[in-house]
DNA sequence: GGATACGATATTGTATACAAATAATACGTC
DNA sequence: GACGTATTATTTGTATACAATATCGTATCC
């Protein structure tokens, strides 16, 4: 996609993880071309690739608005993504090469060291777990699967996850990866396809602990 | 979506459909325009949708062309579908309504009624069965779940299952949907889930016999 | 006083013209 | 004759103007 396209989607989403635009919020066609300096024509285009992402929806006569994450639909993603994640690990078990293998090994060395700092560095923490997923998902070597988890894989829920992990539940997650490593190692479908199972469905919990009251929160 | 918009969606997908467009041809936007008279904007719509559901792929420089699936690309889209659908059945088994449960039977009454005539109804039977389908998914209650699988049901690769489908087959898919509906009667997730996972996967080795070598039959 | 129909305003949809980028081709050089 | 480069043609990207449609406020009728 081209300069302007790419330009708008990247302020809208910004926009939209920055909680400028908080959820409920109407983004109309021509304050957002305004915002981004481009014609309406590009951001329509992007209104559509975040439409498909998820990141807003559409009324019924196709007004858009930043999409409102309940509780619910974060467990049904977390679930979705766990069982996706998961036969991508078991896919990828099965096709590691030595390369990959210790490119992964060098991102968990990664993430390791920004938990272990006096203070944890989330930011890396975040660079690093999506280097790693990824590595895993281009191993398994399934676009459409790729193409699906895309879709699912929510960074303003990620990062909100990230946020409230205390150190402990930093390093646990590490050391969850670096379980998933020996699996991967041993070439065991299976043991990869359980790990990553509980891997996501904790991040889930995690998630939900650190904000267990989502009451009043219905912005409109 | 709005009239010029959906008419070229539903053109150019019945152009990929027929074949009169086989795998591999490029897609010119003003070509497209020209066929469905409408201007290019609608038609770049449409056929951004026509690329989020895998219609179409689009080259390094973003031109569209028919998407050409691989014996493997369905390997793993049936398995995806397969993880997501039997995920579906089990939401759902806990979540019938007697009205739902009435709808479901209905359908899968009219399939094998469309299986039992002197000449199988193939058109009907696609029908009753993406009724049927349907009909589960809404009853599982997930947005996203739903959103996710409408990228993946392939009605392509579908419709030449169903095509290639003799009468034994089409019979014994009715017979799966009779167990389905057992299962969510006795509202039992993980009885739908397993019956729903051996359905499709069922459904993925018909087509695979149906055309073990896909050297010519790209239907024109 | 409440409901409804009408008009004004705001918002999205479509067409067209032009700009940018990519692919194809022709030409020159080695 | 083959390769690299410049030029042309084709195709997609963007801006703008206009059309269609939805929303909201207001006035009118019952």
């Amino acid at each position: 996609m081209s300069r302007a396209s790419n330009h708008a989607y990247a302020e809208i989403r910004s926009l939209i993880l920055s909680g400028d635009a908080p959820p409920g919020t109407q983004l109309k066609e021509e304050q957002l071309a305004d915002i981004c300096g481009v014609s309406r024509t590009p951001v329509r285009d992007a209104l559509r690739r975040l439409e498909a992402e998820l990141y807003i929806v559409r009324s019924d006569s196709q007004r858009a608005f930043v999409a409102d994450w309940s509780h619910e639909d974060v467990d049904e993603m977390f679930a979705l993504r766990g069982m996706l994640e998961a036969h991508a690990a078991a896919r990828a078990a099965t096709r590691f090469d030595r390369a990959s293998l210790d490119a992964l090994i060098a991102c968990n060395t990664a993430i390791e060291a920004a938990v272990l700092r006096a203070r944890p560095d989330i930011g890396a923490f975040l660079d690093g777990n999506r280097a790693f997923h990824r590595i895993i998902i281009d191993t398994a070597d399934s676009p459409r699967l790729a193409a699906t988890l895309a879709t699912l894989v929510e960074q303003p829920v990620v990062r909100r996850t990230a946020m409230h992990y205390g150190r402990e539940q930093l390093a646990q997650s590490a050391r969850e990866h670096h379980e998933l490593i020996r699996a991967f190692e041993a070439r065991d479908a299976n043991w990869a396809q359980a790990v990553m199972t509980s891997h996501i469905r904790r991040a889930f919990h995690a998630f939900s602990s650190a904000r267990p009251h989502d009451a009043d929160n219905d912005a409109k």
